[in-house]
DNA sequence: TATTCCCTGTGC
DNA sequence: GCACAGGGAATA
């Protein structure tokens, strides 16, 4: 599912195709597309070129010529497709933007969650959303203090875009394992040395996402390769640290799976 | 702060 | 054939 490191490629594979170009024309393909972008809104950003598209959290911000912004959100499935605009729409394709190359740029979401807004100039698209994980400011004493105000358990925390923005289900669960970290440990009960341990973690498991699939790279605990998580999904399975089974619960009907084994 | 809702493919 | 998965907004 798409959180901050698949959001950046996806922004990456995109990039050349839609920056400099002007949008041609805005098709809202299911309900959840029209719902999120009513047609004054399809008005507002069609004919304009788009100059840049740039990346916040999970959020992918399409900066238009007049100053006004398209936001992008994948949520749980969403990627684009780009062809000719005169192909067949991709199966799935719940928006579709046209480029004046001739080109098309196809929201493609099985399950339509994924939401396309308009921001008009000088309003912020992303209000209230914390700093992003890679940002050199974001220090361990800031992550320390922003852990510090929150009770719930540590997981919930990593989940929150206010808190830290991009991390969602996977990497959160991956994180916690890579600071050997246990999900249920109360936010404000985490000290300086283990906020700076998990923030390194948090930035090891999303740099994992970002790296070339398949590379094979070691940390001080164990050697795997690029895209191979080591507890997401893996109920019952050994634990690659430690050997213990990998146990799966559940915090706010999301599952989580971590080990007891090394993870206190 | 906890729960509900939006959707539909996947896996049992 | 049906429960389940899940990010974020809305609601209680």
């Amino acid at each position: 599912m798409p959180e901050l490191p698949e959001v950046e490629l996806a922004i990456r594979r995109l990039r050349p195709f839609v920056e400099g170009r002007v949008l041609r024309a805005v098709a809202r393909l299911h309900p959840s597309t029209r719902r999120a972008l009513p047609p004054a809104h399809v008005r507002a950003a069609v004919g304009q070129r788009v100059l840049a598209v740039a990346r916040r959290g999970k959020y992918q911000v399409f900066e238009l010529a007049r100053g006004d912004r398209l936001v992008a959100h994948f949520r749980l499935d969403g990627d684009w497709n780009v062809g000719p605009a005169d192909a067949p729409l991709p199966r799935y394709a719940r928006l579709a933007l046209a480029l004046d190359d001739g080109r098309r740029v196809s929201l493609v979401d099985p399950r339509a969650f994924a939401t396309v807004t308009w921001h008009r100039a000088g309003e912020d698209p992303v209000a209230g959303l914390g700093p992003e994980p890679f940002d050199p400011g974001f220090t361990p004493a800031r992550f320390r203090a922003a852990l510090a105000r929150r009770r719930a358990a540590i997981k919930l925390v990593l989940l929150d875009q206010r808190v830290l923005a991009g991390v969602g289900n996977i990497y959160a669960a991956e994180a916690l394992w890579h600071a050997g970290v246990h999900p249920d440990i109360p936010a404000d009960r985490i000290g300086p040395s283990r906020a700076a341990r998990l923030l390194d973690a948090v930035r090891l498991a999303l740099s994992r996402g970002l790296d070339e699939p398949g590379r094979v790279f070691a940390t001080a605990q164990t050697t795997a390769t690029t895209h191979e998580l080591m507890v997401y999904g893996r109920d019952g399975e050994p634990c690659r640290r430690c050997g213990r089974r990998i146990r799966r619960v559940v915090h706010g009907a999301r599952g989580t799976w971590y080990c007891a084994g090394c993870q206190r």
